[in-house]
DNA sequence: GCGCTACCAGACCGACCGGTACATATAATG
DNA sequence: CATTATATGTACCGGTCGGTCTGGTAGCGC
């Protein structure tokens, strides 16, 4: 009964709170305003997460997956390995060009939960592990002489791009980095 | 009187506030434990700093000064320019190193403070601006081609480096940034 | 002495937080 | 029809938040 065509009350709590979060700041955020935004009750609310902390988790699984899914777009775009590596960065200036861009979600989240617990780190590295396992693959696939070395220096273009972006609010950071990734390549 | 040998209220408060900022998240932080920390009355705190607001925005200028002169030791490293760029990278291991590193203060609290008002963004982005002039002008004088578009890739990698130490948990992005910064002016 | 400033100590306020209790309605399933 | 699961609405709890108020003390220049 859950699934199906009518998104119901967990999907719309995971919806709402999944863009409040990103929007304001997780802590920053009540229970109140989630379950108002959502049109849900507050008690079907802690029916279906225990707490808060538990809304926050799942919240941030879905964030990986979506950024997982993001990843594997670049993949379509190009059909030889370096093609692929270099697809990422430029899917960076749509991502940065969005009106309500702030940041990779999994880092803004540790960023903010950082104080308390670690909660979110352990999603944002699952991620970051995936990412530079996309490039390193494709990098040997190329015949790169050090395709664990590369792929780290590629990522941090990708994370650097997305911080300069959010604070200087605009997207010359993604064509930048893709930029500077042709060169790492071609070194 | 506020100055002098002893450091008094509003130093400690500043001091109190940035550790307690940095370590947990500018919003997770009450007045209440800063003003104990510091071991200064509820009103001390008031006569100095009218909000709360007040004392962050004292906080990120505080910061902002603090990694301007972190800047500014690198150029005391080296002698030539390309070698004062560089140095900028070789600093970065020590600093990851540090047992409480949280990444870059300006920017966490621009991820922290996100949701409400920009609060921080602008300490960031001036920070952002120094540093990028800080690489762009010793580009030019070590008569790169494109000492602007240089900078902000050098500037990329420090950021990118600067999160991944912190979601990774391990110094590994600084010897990375390091060498992708040598690729880059070799180009 | 007087006035001024800096500081301390702690009670107090309204607002909001995450979370619980209770009472109810609906709809499918047996 | 009775049961069960899922949903609603609202009052309520203890705790903490940022911020105010009262009152008192120590040092300094006039």
């Amino acid at each position: 009964m859950t699934d199906g065509t009518t998104p119901s009350a967990a999907e719309r709590l995971l919806d709402a709170a999944a863009r409040l979060f990103y929007t304001r700041g997780v802590p920053n955020v009540g229970i109140n305003e989630i379950i108002a935004r959502a049109g849900v009750a507050r008690m079907t609310f802690y029916h279906h997460f225990p707490s808060k902390d538990d809304l926050i988790k799942a919240v941030l699984e879905r964030r990986r997956e979506e950024r997982a899914a993001w990843l594997a777009r670049a993949e379509s775009l190009a059909s030889t390995p370096r093609g692929q590596v270099l697809a990422v960065f430029e899917m960076l200036e749509e991502w940065f060009a969005a009106p309500d861009y702030r940041g990779c979600p999994l880092v803004a989240a540790t960023f903010e939960l950082g104080g308390q617990l670690n909660a979110a780190r352990p999603y944002a590295r699952a991620h970051h592990d995936a990412v530079r396992e996309y490039f390193s693959t494709r990098l040997q696939a190329a015949g790169a002489e050090n395709p664990e070395d590369v792929a780290l220096q590629l990522h941090l273009l990708l994370e650097g791009a997305t911080v300069v972006a959010l604070v200087q609010q605009g997207a010359a950071a993604a064509a930048a980095a893709r930029s500077a990734a042709e060169k790492l390549l071609s070194a």
